[in-house]
DNA sequence: CCTCGATGTTGAAACGTTTTAACGCCTGAG
DNA sequence: CTCAGGCGTTAAAACGTTTCAACATCGAGG
């Protein structure tokens, strides 16, 4: 490893304190051009980088803030991240990812490493409830597609019982009576509320509430979707659901996949609806309807509402976005031969 | 922001001195088990979390690597991702993702910022070839799907060349003799190695080098895709391919959805074959044909050669993998009615 | 000629840790 | 009783910045 030269080098090397150099990086307008030339070449010579935590030690701001996010290979996630990204940038913050996968160990790691870090913001979509009420040690934390319960924080979500509704009730107009829906684990918050919500249909539509099969999966990845698909068909044909309602469209992607690999036909022997309407969903063996979400005005709103954080007066908000339902293929009005 | 209790607190809690709180943090077997947990229990009571700025800063290390993707939205990268991810945590490591989106303006403010921070070191799948010779400034850094061409550090590659010839040679195989390749910008390495290996497969079967049709797109994006089938279809029918080849899945999506509402049928009037062969390939409106990548282990050997890079005798290593086609319904042979 | 304000520069004191050498205390051996 | 050695603890010196009050220098206004 280098020498490692610092801000007392520069100095030395173009004949000025540094106090001087330090000027010259942050505040550039308060010293004369002709020795602002002079440090900036030296500073260039020297290949001088300056110390960010020596910086951050002493000015006790770190100019960056971090998405954690709960699965970095759900491409909804990584569009809210881009929204959030964006909005930093503006901000002159930098933003740092971090992936929880799900994994509330990971997740509690991070934190505390982020706290340790002291970055300016935490913007985080918490792997369960537990997680959602972390101890605030400082630093400003915000939830992101997911609501704050308790007023302690800011937070942007998205009705998610409205999208289950939404949902739902489409498959039910669609003459569909017997309904799955597949998503889990029940510790996250979303899909309890999307089957509330789809709960809710049901109700609306004067159905009984065995109308809806709920099959549980163990995450919201395609392979539990294809999994599932395995245990739909394995339902006897007379109790088997004509429709279902994924949590979210990865599932959806993999239940799909299951479907044809089993022979059976989409939407004519199960229709099916999604939630995210990731960019995917779209171009899937069968043009998926799916659940809609603002995803990057999720992220740019969660990233704006963090900067008002530190405003003196500052009081908690909780932004809802209304969902709204695609309508694709996969839910084509069934044939009636 | 609350005053910020610092070691020295902890320690007159404690009734220590801040020397024994260090050890406590640092070196816990070194210090009583009486006088550990009174520690202990004031750092619980008082909230305390350490200063990493100021750790680092004294310490010297940071214990954090970045790994600087090239466009967080495509899952390839999120799977290289996490291979990083499992190998950096293993090492007890944390990462840090950070997302160029192909920009080189944002990937040179990352890498500084990253020197600033002082990271132990930096994986990279840089923007351009320019880029890739970014100036070491004493953190380590390993390139990630790009071979370094100078021996100046290490990196980790797949061989897109073979891919590319792999991919072509499948397509003639097919009896395509007007084949399009759609990939771009061109200042991506990739896409040149790939082109090259089409190209080289041409040879091979002794077809003349204007058998393939460069469609060159602006990045390697959904949208583009769709766009590049637009343009392809476009093409007067006796100069139009029958088979294209995409330097990415994303672009074969958009493909692929854009040749279906153009009332075009894959494979019959054209087929196509990706690169990458992400998740979302196999759940593609017609399976996508595509040449896999080892992902995972990707990301994992880059972690792990970037660990190997402060020892005292390191020198640069060169790790390429080889890809494999992986064979699906959207090249399955030509129907001649 | 003196004073004043503006403009540029600087010395030195933080910031909150880690680290090192030294310290006091206790125990067991001589 | 003395002394060597081990153990646990500590005072104080870093680490590389930023910041602030103070200090030159200079031109203009009185």
């Amino acid at each position: 490893m280098k020498p490692s030269v610092g801000i007392r080098d520069v100095a030395q090397h173009a004949g000025v304190s540094n106090a001087t150099v330090s000027n010259v990086l942050n505040r550039p307008d308060v010293v004369a051009p002709a020795t602002r030339q002079r440090v900036l070449a030296a500073i260039e010579e020297l290949g001088f980088v300056r110390n960010e935590s020596a910086r951050q030690l002493r000015a006790g701001s770190s100019r960056v803030i971090a998405y954690v996010v709960l699965d970095a290979a759900n491409p909804f996630f990584t569009d809210v991240a881009r929204g959030v990204e964006d909005a930093a940038r503006e901000a002159g913050l930098a933003l740092f990812l971090c992936n929880s996968a799900s994994d509330g160990g990971r997740e509690r790691e991070y934190l505390e490493l982020l706290h340790e870090q002291r970055v300016e913001g935490i913007l985080i979509t918490p792997v369960d409830a537990a997680s959602a009420r972390i101890a605030e040690r400082g630093t400003p934390v915000v939830l992101v597609d997911r609501e704050a319960t308790d007023g302690t924080r800011c937070s942007v979500a998205v009705d998610d019982v409205l999208g289950g509704e939404l949902a739902v009730t489409h498959l039910i107009e669609n003459g569909h009576t017997r309904i799955a829906m597949i998503g889990g684990p029940l510790s996250i918050q979303q899909v309890r509320d999307r089957r509330e919500g789809a709960m809710r249909a049901l109700t609306n539509a004067g159905l009984p509430a065995d109308a809806l099969t709920f099959l549980e999966t163990r995450s919201l990845q395609v392979a539990e979707g294809r999994g599932a698909g395995e245990r739909l068909v394995g339902l006897p044909a007379s109790r088997r659901p004509t429709a279902a309602f994924c949590a979210n469209d990865l599932l959806a992607l993999g239940l799909l996949q299951s479907m044809t690999q089993q022979g059976l036909r989409v939407p004519d022997d199960l229709a099916v609806v999604g939630y995210d309407d990731i960019e995917f969903a779209a171009a899937a063996a069968v043009p998926l309807t799916s659940v809609r979400q603002p995803r990057e005005q999720l992220g740019r709103t969660a990233a704006q509402l963090l900067l008002t954080e530190n405003e003196p007066d500052h009081e908690h908000r909780h932004v809802k976005f209304q969902p709204e339902l695609v309508v694709r293929a996969s839910t084509a009005i069934k044939r009636r031969p």
